[in-house]
DNA sequence: TTGTACGCGTTATCAC
DNA sequence: GTGATAACGCGTACAA
């Protein structure tokens, strides 16, 4: 068995109870008695219980998060670790670990919360993707929970702490962008209506077409999953639509890694024919051939953010939410130029 | 505050512990007191405190995991989320939960472990890349804590229980493959040589060389990181040792992309001028130009049978320790072709 | 079959 | 400043 508390009491000669004042460094204890415990302590090599302090103190120092199934979207996405590096990054400055779980069904998912939070395993949650109408996020919400989300709430997004990007102007910026090269026939290509991001993003986009006077082609707006396959899927609706863009609004780089395939194989060349932006800049963003024009969200800050901000709330519960908007960047690459039938005429 | 044990023992009219025990589904309870019990249990909407249980029983059902820290190069690799998905699953099979850290450096990382373990937070430990000499491992192997390692420990091979590749056979493999393209001038691009992984593939390119009767040349061996950067400074010492092979084993398939990138750049083009064939098969390899081929280790099945044999190892204490080989699968796309001397020759 | 009592290793509330 | 002592919520001998 372990050396606890008790055996560094007896030896120190003094009571477990002033052990455990050492340990939380108390003020109260003379500076001798410190000493000679935080002796005894290392010298029997003597390492705190965390589960009895989290028995006792009623707090466990953990915060949770639920992992997609492997086989899910989000999963396979490379934003996913990079969330997860800032999030255990943020979690560790604060000296809190990460508890993991997965859930392959949205009711196993739900119950993996529940449990977690009512067995008292975590401090606060960590809400990955929220979808339009969220079960996690009610219970969460009415248990009065600590828990922020990393991406905008569906509703509610005054009492919900989330931290996020500003999807909405990004997208528009990035729309105005294509429009200021000349393009007006834009295409939108995005993840699942019912993730909240999507929306945000598709709003920017129309947004934007509706400043610049560009009437929406309703054939031009596709959705799908949040993967390479989605892309190349998206591809093909516009192809046999006959209606193709000559500029593309990719809400992911993955999708937009599909669509270049797709395009590869029927002989469009990028950005000759079609120019593409889109959205996160992960590493296959640069890999791409052409390097993709991508808007570089912070993913890393996202989770650094959304840890650092959870903690604050674990530990002042009753601050007000707060919105953390993490800010994007447009990185230029080589995806996108002038429309072809413009290009002669300008110079 | 919750509902405990003792709230649902008095509603139903019952010892806490008879509650316990209906929770534990002992068989010396009735049926009939079960039912009742579990009728108040769910009426009350009990939740087990996980906490008290742990401490009581000295049992956690949850399993350790240091993840690299986000700047380092098993984080950025695709490897590693996928690991991570199959060690998430293999645990969640059975009921336990992912307790996870960061660690800068490997003094951190070491401490990380040390309070993981003697604060009793987990019940056993998931050790990721092995490194040669291996302060951790060592550790842990001392300790009789339960653990297990995702690729080969660099000593004690047999008395530590790990989950890996023949990789020593199936960088054979493909040196062979290579060879019966009819290449001579093979390279090996390799990781960091305290990687134990490293060594494994390289002996067995050695090997292959050795049983072709073709003499090791060393300036086409090199070592590097497992990242693209890696991958492109390899080419350019190559380029420079004025020695180029035409074949080359990469062993990582995000070197790989280096590689290719290197060489575009240089004007030489794969397969015609040189064959590469990778590891890992992550994605990546089959998005290169040209798509790569490369040795599909089944990453995700690595992280499954880890967990899985952890929390074996977890429950039977006294079982001997286990090596577990997890299949590869050479996949075959347009990296490789005959040598450019011998295209013309063969018909 | 069920209840009583104690222990798991801490923290926290009193006293002194 | 420091020492008893009671929680924290549950598992489990031991009794009954």
């Amino acid at each position: 068995m372990a050396v606890t508390i008790k055996d560094v009491a007896k030896i120190a000669n003094v009571a477990p109870s002033t052990v455990s004042r050492v340990i939380a460094n108390s003020p109260r204890i003379s500076e001798k008695t410190k000493e000679k415990v935080r002796e005894v302590m290392h010298q029997l090599g003597y390492h705190p219980n965390f589960i009895a302090r989290s028995l006792a103190s009623q707090s466990t120092q953990a915060i949770g998060l639920i992992m997609p199934s492997s086989t899910d979207i989000v999963f396979q996405n490379p934003f996913f670790p990079i969330v997860l590096g800032g999030l255990s990054e943020g979690a560790q400055a604060k000296q809190y670990v990460l508890h993991m779980t997965t859930g392959k069904t949205d009711h196993e998912i739900y119950e993996g919360v529940v449990s977690m939070i009512q067995g008292g395993r975590v401090d606060g949650m960590i809400l990955l993707s929220s979808k339009v109408e969220d079960k996690v996020l009610s219970y969460l919400h009415e248990q009065d929970f600590p828990f922020v989300v990393i991406g905008k709430p569906f509703k509610d997004t005054e009492s919900i702490t989330h931290v996020d990007n500003d999807n909405f102007k990004a997208a528009r910026e990035v729309t105005n962008y294509l429009i200021s090269l000349g393009h007006e026939k834009i295409g939108f290509i995005g993840g699942d209506l019912n993730l909240v991001v999507t929306v945000d993003r598709l709003l920017g986009y129309e947004k934007a077409l509706e400043e610049a006077g560009i009437p929406l082609t309703s054939e031009y707006i596709i959705h799908n999953q949040f993967l390479r396959e989605g892309g190349r899927e998206a591809v093909q609706i516009l192809l046999s639509s006959g209606a193709m863009p000559t500029a593309l609004v990719v809400a992911d780089d993955l999708m937009a890694l599909g669509v270049l395939n797709a395009l590869d194989e029927v002989g469009i060349s990028v950005p000759e024919d079609l120019s593409i932006v889109s959205f996160n800049n992960v590493m296959i963003a640069e890999m791409a051939k052409p390097p993709l024009t991508s808007v570089d969200i912070n993913i890393f800050n996202l989770g650094f953010e959304a840890a650092k901000s959870l903690i604050q709330k674990i530990e002042n519960p009753n601050e007000p939410a707060k919105r953390i908007i993490i800010p994007y960047e447009i990185v230029e690459r080589l995806s996108c130029s002038e429309p072809k039938a413009k290009k002669g005429s300008t110079p």
